[in-house]
DNA sequence: ATAGTAATAATAATCATTACTAATTAAAAA
DNA sequence: TTTTTAATTAGTAATGATTATTATTACTAT
């Protein structure tokens, strides 16, 4: 992967932030130094980094959002405002404990383990 | 909600399958019986199921399925085949119990608890 | 300096989903 | 039973997120 300016910038934007910035969002960041970037060098980028494990893709129901985080832990998503905050889940997932630990009202758990199935070798 | 054929249809075929369908699954399934049926009516009613609490709606990355199994529990997700696999959490997730448990080579593991956060009283 | 190739901007295309609208229909009221 | 009503529908357009295409530009190794 050779050097772009642009994406330098997008991985410095992913940085700076803890918010799990959205494509769109970074591609507003971005415009305020680069005014002619595309909307699809923004998700190229992001694309790449993550495949290189420089970020972490994070799937919010159907957006994606992206870390600079990529140590495994999960996130507390609150729909109220939207924001996705980060947590360690503990060895054992208890709703309760997460609740008073992280004063989090849980109204759904999703766990979703992602590999490959005994039907591919 | 008042009755409705096409609603009763849609419920009977996600009754009928394990396989965690899509809208667009159902929609072709449907269409063997009706086949003027709009993909709108496939969406709004699969909605209305699951506000009822009568069907339970997964997310799989950007794209929604449907499951008859509303009793909590999570699932598998294959990266080659996209198979979802019913399964229990325990009390501890293991990744390393999850593999031997379901034969599954688990990459990654996500968990999102949803709900409100300390914000919003 | 230049050839080779990756990256870019601009734009079109795709895919899942939602919104709109006039016509239809289930179910309640008369 | 007929009339009234509001929910539901088919058809279609619109949206939002993302990916693909394409001609041009810019790294980088020689």
């Amino acid at each position: 992967m050779r050097y772009s300016h642009q994406r330098e910038i997008i991985r410095e934007i992913v940085f700076s932030t803890n918010s799990h910035p959205t494509a769109d969002w970074i591609y507003g960041e971005i415009k305020k130094s680069l005014p002619n970037v595309s909307l699809g060098t923004v998700y190229r980028n992001l694309k790449q980094l993550a495949d290189e494990g420089i970020i972490r893709n994070i799937q919010d129901g159907p957006v994606a959002r992206y870390d600079w985080n990529i140590e495994p832990h999960d996130h507390l998503k609150c729909n109220v405002c939207g924001e996705m905050i980060d947590i360690q889940v503990p060895n054992e997932i208890i709703k309760d404990t997460v609740m008073e630990k992280y004063d989090f009202e849980v109204s759904d758990v999703e766990i979703t383990l992602v590999g490959k199935c005994n039907k591919h070798t």
